[in-house]
DNA sequence: TTTTTAATTAAACAAACGTTTAATTAATTA
DNA sequence: TAATTAATTAAACGTTTGTTTAATTAAAAA
């Protein structure tokens, strides 16, 4: 039959991704069937097979897209050298690009296993080169002295295990808002690589962003 | 028909048990059928029906199980009061537990959603109370001077989530033994609420466990 | 030894699954 | 306007799902 009147192909896909991301962070990959994600959509079951082959294209292509949006976010970042304010920069960003997006972390986090070899093998690649970001600053913090730590890869994922972490207890309307998070945390991690307070308050205060509250 | 000759109930049970939480955290709960778990257990599909009532009884139950053990050697531990080794020690108590049981974690995390309201409340009770072991020591630290934090909930979501994301990168036989391990994540979660490492140093050397490398 | 109980099975249930086929028509192109 | 293309559907495919039923027999109790 024909497309229907008012729509576009575009805004179709758009609305079968929306949903499928929805639904798997609700329910599980394994759980949601495709009848459900085109009852969501609004359209026949069927016109589902016009945008993805199988199920498991559509999780790839979920997951795919996440990625490619977090690294491409990453890269147009403008990145400060000096390590104390480049892990503050990361952690911020990092903070700020995920907290408006809870369910794509869930998925991305959860459903990793539901994929098969190659397109496991695809995503995992990706997630390795954004963590590498965070542990180059590390690195080069050891190297300057700025910052002392055990080893600069154990404290990457220490640290990107905290900031992801949020998405699992954060409920807005709570008692901290998005600032605060971002605040706090930026604190903790530098913290975590042993910055100590005054080290932090000297090196943020150059920058634009003040990030340490009273 | 009969019991199988050579085995118990008990047996049973417990094989059934192992096998759902060994099955249910590689491939999720939705996508594992009760004739997987009947198959890798040995035994007819009907079989589970006198151990169980329904599969979502079976999740509930594997939950459980791993709720209560860790609450129970919890509060089997010999706790230290003063903060530094309190926070020192629930940190390698809480590794030490979860690290031979990757499956037992993962499942506790990702399942959650997949258990309907009363089993889910339940969980989330014994979880939150566990939880609070750590928001205390937090506490008792900023009352008596020895931690300085924003706030010591949001601290304790930040370790812990720190702590639990140990299974999502960590390899056996890697570069890191289970006791670097235990001695990284110690000194990170005492960074992380401002101890320097000269009063970790003098804190922890009163104890019986020698927690700093050099 | 006989009786009872509890553990197990083979077979079947309706329902739901991912996917395919063939027909249909709105929008686009010529 | 006529021909073509692309988006959509209803219906059906064979499988697999969680669960139930009724029959069966080893082990425990009498």
């Amino acid at each position: 039959m024909a497309r229907k009147a008012g729509t576009t192909s575009q805004d179709t896909e758009a609305r079968i991704y929306a949903s499928a991301l929805s639904l798997f962070a609700q329910y599980g990959y394994a759980a949601v069937s495709m009848r459900q994600i085109a009852a969501e959509v609004g359209v026949n079951q069927a016109a589902l097979y016009h945008y993805t082959p199988t199920k498991q294209d559509l999780l790839a292509g979920v997951l795919t897209r996440h990625m490619d949006g977090l690294i491409a976010a990453w890269q147009a970042e403008d990145k400060p050298i000096e390590p104390i304010a480049a892990l503050d920069h990361f952690t911020r960003f990092h903070i700020r690009y995920h907290m408006p997006r809870p369910d794509e972390i869930f998925v991305s986090y959860m459903e990793l296993r539901s994929l098969e070899d190659e397109h496991f093998k695809a995503i995992t690649t990706l997630r390795r080169d954004y963590e590498s970001g965070l542990r180059d600053i590390l690195k080069r913090g050891m190297d300057s002295g700025a910052f002392s730590m055990i080893d600069p890869a154990l404290s990457a994922m220490a640290i990107l295990s905290m900031l992801t972490g949020i998405t699992t207890w954060y409920k807005r309307g709570g008692r901290f808002s998005a600032a605060d998070i971002e605040n706090h945390y930026s604190q903790l991690a530098l913290s975590a690589v042993g910055v100590d307070s005054e080290a932090m308050r000297q090196t943020l205060m150059e920058t634009e962003q003040c990030s340490m509250p009273a």
